[in-house]
DNA sequence: TAGTGGTACGTGGTCTGACCACGTACCACT
DNA sequence: AGTGGTACGTGGTCAGACCACGTACCACTA
């Protein structure tokens, strides 16, 4: 009762990468394990070494996590298979950081300019919350939680899933780094500058919005990444006449 | 003689990946065939399945190339992840094509700036390459082509490796789609306009670099991406007094 | 009773050897 | 010289066995 065809794993792939993101849209938040994959395969009609390939690849692309012992179940880390491809392309973590800053200081202003255009009133709710959780906060931790809130939201609301998704790499990789927004500049400026953001962005000026976007960046010494990098040319040039 | 630890595909994978760099700068160009699978499994002392598992990863890293019944070779398609990743966010390819060219817009007269403070001699000459491809061009089809490598070139000069990517994504989406730089303006304009960046970019002057890109990117209606999403917010905001 | 250790179970991880499916290159035939 | 078939080597799949890891349960101890 076997179809032994060809590359099974990559179509069982797509279909069970279907099957899941339809699953965890009709239960979201509940964190799904998957059967177990002698079970799995058994349904499928497939071997369990073809069930395995499909799971690794899966979990490659950050949809899901495989634990020795325990089980499979669905995560959401897109961003996962970002850091490893920019892993491969720079080895050098400082690298990472610095590229990857370079890129922010790019967009975030004008992903605040599409922001204030597009923001839904769910989105401006989520600014806000983060803000209030900003103003709140008693420990450094709870601070940089919020900020990088803020800034997740500020992605959310510009429509760009694409910008999103390399602002959380950069987060991922900020994390446990120095570097943190807040380590740089402390709380009380970060607030203020939230709030200019956030004004703006309420008032749909986007020209006002991308403007305090690049001070703040600014302000948190990120520019700094970007000028010493500038000055730097990889071979310098001959004077020019 | 065997040594059955946990996770031998991850750490195989690693040392394999970094034992491909390795060669592949060792011998660039050539086109790498790995040893078959059985082998390879003998020479690492672990089981095919793994040797396998790992194939399968770097496969989907865009490392490897794996060919039914030919063998498994080296490859350079880093790009493609980031497609897969893409693809997994906006399943509506004229989504993802959208959200990129948004990208494109907001990044690539920042790197027109950064090129022109950073290009090497090398970089020069290949956007200089790119550019006179452009002009000899016969067909269309050469003309897109040289075009792209001016990007691509561009990109490369802006010593941003991320952008690159990206932009790498863009052209692998728009590929065999309408909406090809040239086909929307022509090719003279097209050559013109590479001509002010290029002129630009060798004079060492960011800001006229960037504002030429922007022009650039402007004429082939990629701006009419940009408005017509900028005056569409998700959800109208209630008139603000 | 509360704490602690061991043990059984279910999970993913690996090994083995066999067979199937696909491409290629070679060779006999026309 | 052209054409078809066939043998070989490659990746793709299967099956069943065993290993390694976590957990939960339970008897034992203080």
């Amino acid at each position: 009762m076997r179809f032994p065809s060809v590359n099974r794993s990559t179509t069982l792939v797509e279909d069970v990468c279907a099957l899941i993101t339809r699953e965890s849209r009709k239960a979201p938040g509940a964190d799904e394990w998957l059967p177990p994959e002698r079970q799995l395969a058994e349904k499928l009609c497939v071997s369990r070494q073809v069930v395995r390939e499909a799971t690794k690849r899966l979990e490659l692309q950050g949809i899901l996590e495989v634990c020795h012992g325990v089980g499979t179940r669905v995560v959401n880390r897109l961003h996962s298979p970002l850091n490893r491809s920019f892993e491969l392309l720079m080895p050098d973590r400082d690298d990472r950081f610095t590229k990857l800053t370079e890129m922010r200081v790019m967009v975030e202003p004008q992903l605040a300019s599409l922001a204030a255009s597009r923001a839904s009133h769910e989105d401006l709710q989520a600014m806000r919350l983060a803000q209030s959780n900003l103003e709140s906060a008693e420990t450094q931790e709870a601070a940089v939680l919020a900020d990088m809130e803020f800034h997740r939201a500020l992605a959310k609301a510009a429509g760009n899933p694409i910008a999103e998704l390399m602002l959380e790499s950069l987060a991922e990789l900020g994390k446990a780094s120095r570097s943190q927004t807040i380590g740089m500049v402390g709380k009380a400026p970060a607030l203020a500058h939230h709030a200019t953001i956030l004004e703006a962005i309420e008032a749909r000026k986007p020209d006002t919005a991308a403007k305090a976007m690049a001070a703040h960046l600014g302000a948190i010494e990120l520019h700094l990444l970007k000028e010493t990098s500038h000055a730097r040319p990889k071979k310098p040039l001959a004077a020019r006449s």
